[in-house]
DNA sequence: AACTATTTATAAGA
DNA sequence: TTCTTATAAATAGTT
């Protein structure tokens, strides 16, 4: 029959959530790649599963090294072009995160043996982002 | 003459590339806050612009406390609703980010007068999310 | 900012 | 889960 239009509100039904939820943030990542290249950033999204397991989806068209340099270039103060950090918790069981040829999002999943050093990196990335908005808010509570 | 296919790739012409970034930042929100709403997870997106103009976006459909406190509830292990925090940087010029009545997102700007509060609580966030990658990160090496 | 022709995303069903 | 497909939603170019 397919699409129905939707209301944008919890969906009851476990089932039917979970796949919205895998569909859309497909969907998410997607979009974000898009801008990504359309307008010359770089982003990365971890997504943590209530289960406690870690995956994270680190976009990366060179390597993820290159980006924490670019990164760490650019932290002093905005320049040229910055970098980006997403995260996505989610609210459902442990679910599997898949490589996706269509995008360059790099998955990364801890419990597995393959992305200790994309974790390393996305940490740094969070670790960068946090000294950001730190020195950032500092500059504007000592403005008030 | 209505909307018309572009390919995926850095859009040269300024005006476009800012114009799309817009349009599709604004869009990528959008998508970020209906998968919030429709698996109950929580989301914050931050934005700095290349000229160092901190803005920030935090969903929030109750008070940015309650998503402190909720979110601090939940850092010992994944268990029920994590949060998300989002960051995307453009390398454009500065640009103003404004309300959007159709969202729950709730605009930061530390150069204005609104948004310590919130940027403290995106602070805590992201050194939540740090924490929560460096545990996660040493239990997986422990085990490689 | 608004419009609209298209493309893209996606909810159900298979 | 992956594919299909009808339909909703996003958006590039225009005004």
């Amino acid at each position: 029959m397919g699409r129905r239009k939707i209301e944008i509100e919890l969906i009851e039904d476990r089932k039917k959530r979970f796949r919205a939820f895998s569909r859309r943030r497909k969907g998410l990542f997607h979009k974000a790649s898009e801008l990504q290249r359309l307008c010359n950033i770089q982003t990365a999204i971890v997504v943590f599963s209530s289960g406690g397991k870690p995956f994270a989806s680190v976009s990366d068209n060179s390597s993820v090294n290159a980006v924490i340099q670019r990164y760490l270039n650019n932290t002093s103060s905005g320049d040229e072009s910055l970098d980006a950090v997403g995260v996505i918790c989610e609210t459902e069981e442990t679910e599997t995160v898949k490589e996706d040829d269509r995008f360059w999002w790099k998955t990364v999943d801890a419990d597995k043996n393959c992305s200790i050093e994309d974790l390393l990196s996305l940490k740094n990335r969070l670790e960068l982002l946090r000294e950001n908005l730190r020195r950032r808010l500092n500059a504007s509570s000592s403005t008030q």
